[in-house]
DNA sequence: ATGGTCGGTCCCCGA
């Protein structure tokens, strides 16, 4: 099966390259950011035209996640991230499926971008990092198949950004970011991308401005993290860059996953 | 290349 996350910057505005990206990827599940509105805004019946179910946790004008399935999951075991009730913001999906290599969690995660760091807003990120680091210790406990996939805005390693010393004091690389994410690996959990291409320059996200896409100045801040039951059934992770180059693109492109297991219906 | 971004919303903010 295969599993996909992406930032879409506004589902309204994307839903044509979703679909189209849909028909040619053809995931099983996908997990998106920033769909940026409320559920009843939410383009449900071209999605649900090209296959899928969708669980949406909206947001007014920011944020915003949805889970899309070939088959209903078992059950949507979380709509926000445990550990904080005063968060209001939706950042967070979590369901359980039905595979024939037994139940697979899946979690869709827009963690905060966490800048200016000299704000309120980066101890808010690291906070939500504490949060989903307690979330994975907890599910790993389960010893099943457990996959967390989102926009993390954190690049993990200097590899995984074109200029390191300009970014190094940006929230995303910031020593603090990325020893938060590398607390989630020292729980037991794999950086799928990394592992199965060590030593890659790749990117998952191109800022609008400054011509970043055609100089190739992008980071890799979109991940899946992989408990070991999942790990072992790893067959492929790859990244569509090719979705930055068409029309009207997200600044994110799709990250996704091929695990040795085949989705079941409920 | 001497300027070079989007989306949602409301007259600016977040990324």
């Amino acid at each position: 099966m295969k599993i996909a996350t992406w930032n879409i910057n506004s589902i309204r505005k994307r839903v044509g390259n979703l679909a189209d990206w849909l028909k040619r990827a053809n995931p099983d599940v996908v997990v998106l950011q920033e769909i940026k509105c409320q559920e009843p805004q939410f383009p449900r019946l071209e999605i649900e035209s090209a296959g899928y179910k969708c669980e949406v946790i909206g947001q007014k004008t920011f944020n915003g996640v949805a889970l899309l399935s070939r088959v209903p999951p078992i059950e949507v075991t979380a709509r926000a991230l445990p550990g904080d009730d005063t968060d209001e913001q939706s950042r967070y999906v979590e369901a359980k499926f039905a595979t024939s290599a037994g139940p697979l969690r899946v979690a869709g995660i827009y963690l905060p971008n966490g800048n200016p760091a000299n704000t309120e807003k980066f101890p808010y990120k690291l906070g939500f990092m504490r949060r989903l680091r307690e979330r994975a210790a907890l599910l790993l406990g389960e010893e099943e198949l457990l996959v967390m996939g989102g926009d993390y805005n954190v690049c993990p390693t200097d590899r995984d950004v074109y200029d390191p010393a300009g970014w190094a004091d940006d929230a995303l690389c910031r020593p603090e970011s990325r020893s938060a994410f590398r607390a989630m690996l020292n729980l037991g959990m794999t950086d799928a991308y990394r592992t199965l291409h060590p030593s890659e320059h790749a990117y998952s996200f191109w800022d609008y401005q400054a011509g970043a896409w055609n100089k190739d100045n992008g980071l890799r801040i979109d991940h899946w993290l992989l408990s070991p039951q999942a790990t072992d059934r790893l067959r492929a992770c790859g990244i569509d860059k090719a979705e930055r180059g068409r029309a009207e693109p997200s600044d994110h492109v799709p990250v996704w996953c091929e695990l040795d297991a085949e989705l079941l219906k409920a």
